[in-house]
DNA sequence: AAATAAGTACGAAAGTTTTCGTTGACAGTA
DNA sequence: TACTGTCAACGAAAACTTTCGTACTTATTT
């Protein structure tokens, strides 16, 4: 049998991902403090989302001791990725260039950003012309 | 009293505006028909969601003729917009570099399109110097 | 006119996500 | 020991999304 595809975070999860990511490996309170700064939250809402996300396997739980202390099964960039490319299929029917348009007219790419992103390029098509 | 923002659209209503926005106006039937060519789905469940898309306006509905004749309220564009800067909100802090390196990475871009991401990035450079 | 086909409206079930109250365990402290 | 604070576990409610059956209407065909 096929193993279930993963699990997409939801959003709330996806949340909950970033402050993993963002301070590495903490406990529930930790994760609850920083996003109660954003956002109003209850603490067992998080406790109970961080429970789930460990039984869908998103993130790992370390039990020694007592408030336990949860970490991030995948890295950022993989779960990006997969986000991106989910997106691609559902909005842009797989046509990057359509998905890249839309990013750089959203005004939110800057100077750096975009001498950045042409670095991105001109690596990237190096690396296409050698094959 | 401040306006509600526009609602996202959820996966199965992107998927019926994918078929607005390609076919142009259209009967619950034809969207049907054509989704149903991909997917499962019953006739009465895509009326539904139609009707909700009417309540919720993302979607236009002519009653004209007996068969109501539905069209996308957004365009595509605008919707594609609207996706791509949520997700750079919601999992790329906002970086457009960031977010564009994983759809490189995605090998998903071909070499035209790399060359048409190249042309728009030219085009949009040349726009901000000149401010 | 009766039967059939195609349509809308609607309610409700089923599934998923989000929120939170309550309980009981455990640790530190008066 | 009794009190207080912090924690995990759990269940269930609330909110949202998706699916579909049923009822009713209107047009077409026999």
């Amino acid at each position: 049998m096929a193993r279930k595809a993963r699990s997409q975070p939801t959003n709330s999860e996806l949340e909950i991902l970033r402050v993993l990511w963002q301070r590495g490996p903490s406990t529930v309170r930790e994760v609850y403090e920083t996003i109660n700064q954003v956002k109003a939250t209850g603490y067992t809402t998080v406790l109970k989302l961080m429970q789930i996300m460990t039984e869908k396997g998103l993130v790992q739980r370390d039990e020694e001791q007592r408030a336990h202390v949860y970490e991030a099964r995948f890295e950022q960039g993989e779960t990006q990725r997969q986000l991106v490319g989910d997106l691609l299929e559902r909005a842009f029917d797989g046509s990057a260039a359509k998905l890249l348009m839309h990013v750089l007219s959203d005004k939110k790419a800057s100077a750096e950003e975009l001498s950045e992103i042409r670095k991105l390029l001109d690596k990237y098509e190096r690396e296409e012309k050698r094959r």
